[in-house]
DNA sequence: GGAAACATGTAATGGGTTACATGATTAA
DNA sequence: TTAATCATGTAACCCATTACATGTTTCC
């Protein structure tokens, strides 16, 4: 249902436009929020089709179809945004590693621990080059921003989660990690 | 994969259990940060067991297989949980709806900002009481706190992300929204 | 005897990822 | 002519949800 809503937003944003189009279109702007390849777009843009939510309204060059919404499509959009409370089902590799973590003794927690901090703060980094580049460029819709801002408020959670739980199981060997020690090798 | 992992995991905690006790047992830990249910559950097992990860050890009253870790099990979750870097795809219908809040009037957007917040508020409040319930129960393991912790801030994160969404799209409107007034009927 | 909880499964369906497959157009 | 990009699809497989289906034990 929300690769769908998610189809024909895009559509009703840009106007007519091809699966090939809608496909480059979500991979730089919904594709941070939900992901979708070519390969689920199409079928799901023939299921539409068929379903009467868009309308092949011309066909380009090397079979290029150019799809618009319909009226029934525009108000399923419009319905889905109005009633639709949102699920938001939790499914977090990372979580499952905390609470599997004691499992192993705590130095390998800590090497754990280090390894999505630094997975974090990655993607945090490439989050928020988007957001500055986004914001210059001014290409970017203003709700897509609020979009991106939600990325990034989550993956500063989890980066602060993942340091403070580091904190916790060994506030010691966590102090000990300043720039230029290991702490590996010179315990005290 | 994330399933076995989990299975495999509460088994090592619980010791030997039947599909039953870990579904029970899933149902009030992991549950929270990855979700399953028995209709998932047995089969896995089944397939678990045929690649050697867990054996049926014993077999009670109605059919009850006990199940207990093989030592490739332990070795397939201590690699996974030493080696694995969790991937956190984002999917989030709260992001979708927030992308194409602009399809709306700023009216409507508002309203549609108001339910989400509500949903939030609901769920946080559900985690918190869990959290108290189990800090005084002691009866949670020490890293199951933190996989609840984690699904706690990303709530508080939502919330406040949700909040501030609202405030941008319409300052005045939001700020008018105290207790006792609905603002639909006077607009002021 | 009947309800509740124990206990285990399968089937149908939907959603998602990866890989496979094909062909047209454009620009170097 | 050949590489890049445009453009569209299918197939195999995995994971997840909902509903269906069955039988046992315990307790009232």
């Amino acid at each position: 249902m929300s690769l769908r809503i998610a189809l024909l937003g895009l559509l009703s944003f840009s106007g007519p436009a091809s699966g090939y189009d809608l496909a480059k279109n979500f991979e730089k702007s919904i594709n941070y929020v939900w992901q979708a390849g070519h390969s689920q777009i199409y079928p799901e843009l023939a299921k539409m089709a068929a379903d009467g939510l868009i309308t092949v309204e011309a066909e380009g060059p090397r079979g290029r179809k150019i799809y618009t919404a319909t009226r029934e499509g525009v108000d399923e959009l419009r319905g889905w945004l109005i009633a639709h409370t949102p699920s938001d089902p939790v499914r977090s590799e990372y979580a499952i590693q905390a609470y599997l973590l004691q499992l192993l003794d705590p130095l390998e927690a800590l090497a754990v621990l280090g390894r999505m901090t630094a997975g974090i703060e990655a993607k945090l980094k490439g989050l928020e080059e988007l957001s500055a580049v986004k914001r210059s460029a001014a290409e970017q819709t203003r709700f897509g921003t609020y979009a991106l801002d939600l990325g990034i408020r989550h993956a500063h959670t989890t980066l602060a989660w993942a340091r403070d739980t580091a904190t916790a199981i060994s506030p010691e060997a966590v102090e000990g990690r300043n720039p230029g020690e290991t702490g590996s090798t010179d315990a005290g």
